[in-house]
DNA sequence: CTGAAAGCGCTTACAG
DNA sequence: CTGAAAGCGCTTACAG
């Protein structure tokens, strides 16, 4: 049997009104009572039920987030910066993947019409876009984190992918680096396109192949472009995935990172320090993307608007060994 | 204003109750009436507030997870396999990470006497061991992923770590190599002393180093034994990311890898298929880990108690480059 | 088969 | 400054 409100009240010889009150620090209660019904509570170790005061109030003072699958390489740092700044609110997280198909994605509209949770952070929304913009319209507060799409729709926090390009097109300049190779991921993704204009405002060519963000894509597109036999001297490839890829290629190939050819990727994974050799790449705050939308989002819930434009955080060029200095 | 059970009851003739019935699918209700009901509920697109639902019942459909960090290389998987399994049941998962020192473990120990879950998954219990053991003990349910010690108060999901290191053995004995050096994780986790006895069974050596588990260390460790000058042919580390370190001591030393020296590892972190050359290692099942957990916590919370004894998962040798077949 | 009423554990006008 | 009462949206004996 938990303690309940009442348990106190009677303890502390006042009514659940008064409890409540100190509990909710309302200034209007006399100081003595208020150090004794805290005394109580200490003593008897209550706890609000959070389910009582979230029907109380109509609020459950929990955020939902929705995520691709976990197993992507950057979605830890991700979720970690998430889970710290609702913790640090006194929220709490409830995940959901959608991993199944239809039927998770029916799970989850039915944990929203529940009103199991005040807002909802998105990572990457793809199949699941129409339901979350559903959801919005009819009053759950949204923030998205993504790259890949623009949805004026939503408060939105991504990164400044354009100049990332920029930067990792700078870098191999100042290496004497002229004739690059750019493997892209889905073109379709607008942070794919960023990355290639900025690429290419700084370092313009037309060596640039298509890929898929997987290694194997970056792979391939090496193996493909080295068998035409035009000469290049560095490689961009649009994520650390595909540029694991192109590393491999290349050393199957026998060209040597990065004496022959320098390769910057672009995400900064874990796995990019541990890649012979290591990976110079564009850092994106992942984890900060994380803090900084589940703040807005926690925010807006305390009556702080989100920001109509998106937030935009800056990328870094890490310089390691697959592309010197 | 969303709508209630009593907007339903109302438009549908009935009384609360009898929607109340329909809903939790009682068989006292009739037919036409029940159908009746089930239309206006559609029609209405009524979904029963889980936070109303949760106090009357007193429980709330929800279970917590309590993780190490999520930047973890395997953590990923094990999420993956526990939301996967909690979806599908219909409960919703609440994470916390606890990564913030006290403030955060009392965050948490808040929730739990809130009563915001029914039950709790744990992975690798740290310093929170104790805390959870008392809430175990106040009567919440509480399931172990946890490979590092044994705790016997809880049910618990471990591999097979003993088999593992026997695995490994077995491999490198059969590929003629006798000279394997150790590089171990800390000492005083179960899971090194199991993958330990398990591979000294079968391949004997006292060319055995300490290491905990991260990549510094197993690079340290080389080096320290390779100064030695003692002859080994092989390397067996006790996680993945170790070995990683193994690798890149070996080659800095200009040690060919797999010809001069063989390499395994233990876990089959996504990393491991990239490494250079990618890595031989002994595979534990986090997702079906994460799986298994997740449904020994949810059949607990629907009366099947949870099995007395660990729930021990095979591991798998996967073979790659670093110590071939 | 069905409903009125009490209860789950809180919060919040309202009155004093 | 304090309390009685209603209400949040459900479920569940109890009675019929």
């Amino acid at each position: 049997m938990p303690v309940t409100i009442a348990d106190v009240a009677r303890q502390a010889g006042v009514s659940k009104t008064t409890v409540s009150r100190v509990l909710n620090t309302r200034g209007e209660v006399d100081a003595g009572t208020a150090a004794r019904v805290r005394e109580v509570i200490a003593a008897l170790g209550y706890v609000p039920s959070s389910g009582a005061v979230g029907l109380a109030r109509g609020s459950s003072r929990t955020v939902a987030m929705l995520t691709p699958p976990l197993t992507w390489p950057w979605m830890g740092e991700v979720l970690q910066g998430v889970v710290d700044t609702v913790e640090a609110a006194g929220y709490g997280l409830l995940l959901f993947t959608c991993n199944r198909g239809r039927e998770s994605v029916e799970h989850f509209a039915g944990q929203v019409s529940a009103r199991a949770f005040d807002g909802l952070l998105v990572v990457e929304p793809e199949d699941t876009l129409d339901t979350i913009t559903a959801m919005h319209r009819k009053g759950l507060p949204v923030v998205l984190i993504d790259d890949r799409g623009h949805h004026p729709e939503f408060p939105s926090v991504a990164t400044t992918n354009r100049e990332g390009g920029a930067s990792a097109a700078r870098h191999l300049l100042a290496d004497g680096r002229s004739r690059p190779l750019i493997v892209t991921g889905r073109p379709d993704f607008g942070c794919v396109r960023e990355r290639l204009e900025g690429f290419l405002d700084v370092l313009p060519t037309d060596r640039v192949v298509g890929g898929d963000f997987t290694e194997v894509s970056g792979r391939l597109a090496t193996e493909r472009f080295l068998a035409t036999g035009r000469p290049f001297d560095s490689v961009f490839a649009h994520n650390d995935l595909s540029a694991v890829g192109v590393l491999r290629a290349l050393r199957a190939a026998g060209r040597s990172v990065p004496d022959d050819i320098a390769v910057v990727g672009f995400d900064d994974i874990p796995m990019a320090q541990h890649t012979e050799p290591p990976l110079t790449t564009v850092r994106q705050p992942m984890r900060r993307m994380g803090e900084r939308a589940a703040g807005m989002l926690l925010a807006h819930l305390a009556g702080t608007p989100a920001p109509v434009e998106p937030v935009v955080l800056p990328t870094e060029l890490i310089v390691r060994a697959s592309a010197p200095a």
